[in-house]
DNA sequence: TATGAATGAGGGTTCATTCAT
DNA sequence: CATGAATGAACCCTCATTCAT
């Protein structure tokens, strides 16, 4: 009794939110969001249900938590690989990071399915025009997140800004990028549909280069 | 005359059923799925609750006897109006029809809105493969569509196949193009970003003609 | 379409109440009476759901006669076997015919598990000073039963006259022995319990043997 | 102080339970389990319907909750009432026992009818193997119950052992003395049928001490 | 007689949210 | 801050019964 009193105690506000946001993640990537309940996060969480409201305002907000911070780090990953690395062309350096994220997203497929209905055009803009506002999230169809410190877009454009090279359109550049890149290796990493992911890399990475050399100034 | 009262009651039944899918399809598109509730749907097209049952298995059943109808219509529309033109070359034709396409969801978004997320490869893999099969549908995160007589890969065959050039891989090839338009259309047409569809469409079409160009064989 | 329609009218009225009865019984033996619908019925037996109520009023009526016809069965099976036989004494009459009807429930444990429930003695009672009464049956918890041509009590009284011995409070006699030996014989024919039924017979033989010699009149 | 507030609402928790408990006893023994709903029982307690499920899985639970209590309340009564007598042999004691559950039913005839169908062999032995064994109890053709608490077979063993006398099998001695009691009860408290429980009564006594003396050890 | 589409009341169950402790 | 018992609206779905054909 006291024993458990302790525990709890021990356990501080920080905790808490991550123990929720953990454990919300796990039922997500395994039941889903929609048959997944608070009650099913609260008590696998090993809090009581009140004190999800303390911290978060329904199911759509802890969602919102995790896909901007799950999306942040998939690119935090990618980008930090390629600081590893000498690469010099801009060209490379996006196909190194397409290549990165995609073989993140391969070792971990419960993360691809949860964020490839979002990790959209959605969350990048987002992040870039309005990082603070809040949005009443309580449906399925709502693509636009909060996303508290994202910031893959000014990595971005420090890389292009970086390259010696003139790129005219740049977001919409980038736009058709994510969207070809997410919308095509949802079914091919998952479900090995059209083709497997390896398979399908050469035809991704050409289509990626064309793409940046149809926006090159030239 | 027993032909007749048949015929009669099978006309009513059809009736009952698209009624039902039209009011279905409204309310789908204005509240989302996820907050249309088969109560909602039987009210407002104005039959009982039990006979939503007799036709439908549940929400998400309607849903996929919806897709496939509205895509299969989106795209025969496309196809006939091609079958106006006299368009010789496989990749003006291919072109015109995205294009088509296109036209079509900017002049009806909430049709957009319906299909975007659905309208995925696992569409076409569906009815390519499997048109027959009947699968449990009662999860929003499915992407498998039952479509009853979906004929849009085996008009892709037929273009492919009456142009007198070469592609490999056309499964891949089509995966690609159809991926691409659709991910990036929604929030082009839908919130003009990062740009409108006008402005979208010379890229799009420029990465189209890409794809056909990488596949054909020399 | 013709065929079918010949078929249907092929199948007269009483074929189709015996249809009906019979659907019944394996759906009731099976799935339980709770758990069984009347469209389950109907759908089985292969006759339109109106028709149903053609032949009987609901569910229970349906039980009703199912109960009456199997239970006349047994016993009446149990007196044929005895007639084959020369037993002189009443004991040994009424034994064998225990015996026997065990013997069939054995056999048939899903006719046990159906009529166990059932056969007590209201269906005796009933059968004897009221055969032809109808009574709403609309509940589980009813054990008052319709039986149209039930003759096992004649039969009883026919043997406990025919022998040349006296026996006082014959009716709470043969009461005593139908419920011992009923409520005894289920959980050990189903389930063996607390011994299986060869061990418990010749407990019961000779319970029923004291319950005749308790009431013989010296 | 922590404490008195973890009781406070403890109390208020086995409050709520026991009003569930106590309504539903009253509507199943009024209106039949069948005819009764979850909504009427919550409804004439006077608490939500979700409260019901804080406390029982389905109707079935409480039925089954019910049984044990009361049955063991039977048993326990007669037992005390007997500890209250010297009676020394054990025959003597089984009928004191067996005259005062009776009459006890007899007072008390919604009890009668309410246990009548379910105090059978499967509570007792439920109780002896496994008492607290958890099964799914979601039919009605279920006579399998928990029983939480439930000692009376232990009484009955004590009883056993403390008489200086020899029993064989006492399992199937108390299993056919329980099934013929309890069988021949039914009818005869509440419809007086064949005859009235105090006719009834010296013919079972008398059964009841055939049992004993059959299973004697000489 | 026989049909079977249509009904709609009513059942069981879930679950986001609140609030007294 | 934290709790978790209580709520009750809202949901899905079943199914006995009717009735026009």
């Amino acid at each position: 009794m006291a024993n458990v009193t302790l525990k709890k105690s021990a356990i501080n506000k920080r905790q808490k939110k991550e123990a929720l946001m953990n454990t919300a993640f796990e039922l997500f990537t395994s039941k889903g969001i929609n048959k997944t309940s608070i009650s099913d996060i609260v008590e696998k969480a090993g809090v009581a249900k009140g004190t999800f409201y303390l911290y978060f305002k329904d199911k759509y907000d802890i969602r919102n938590y995790l896909i901007s911070s799950k999306a942040e780090q998939l690119f935090l990953t990618a980008h930090k690989a390629l600081d590893t690395t000498k690469i010099p062309e801009i060209e490379d350096q996006i196909v190194f990071i397409v290549d990165n994220c995609l073989n993140q997203l391969t070792e971990n497929p419960s993360l691809l399915n949860f964020i490839s209905k979002n990790l959209s055009w959605g969350v990048f803009k987002k992040a870039l025009v309005d990082p603070e506002s809040e949005s009443d999230m309580n449906t399925m169809d709502m693509d636009e997140l909060d996303s508290e410190n994202f910031s893959f877009y000014k990595i971005y454009q420090y890389l292009i800004n970086s390259s010696d090279r003139q790129f005219k359109d740049p977001e919409i550049m980038l736009f058709m990028i994510i969207e070809l890149v997410s919308s095509t290796c949802y079914s091919s990493i998952l479900y090995s549909e059209p083709c497997n992911i390896d398979e399908l890399k050469p035809h991704l990475f050409k289509q990626v280069r064309h793409i940046l050399e149809d926006h090159e100034e030239v």
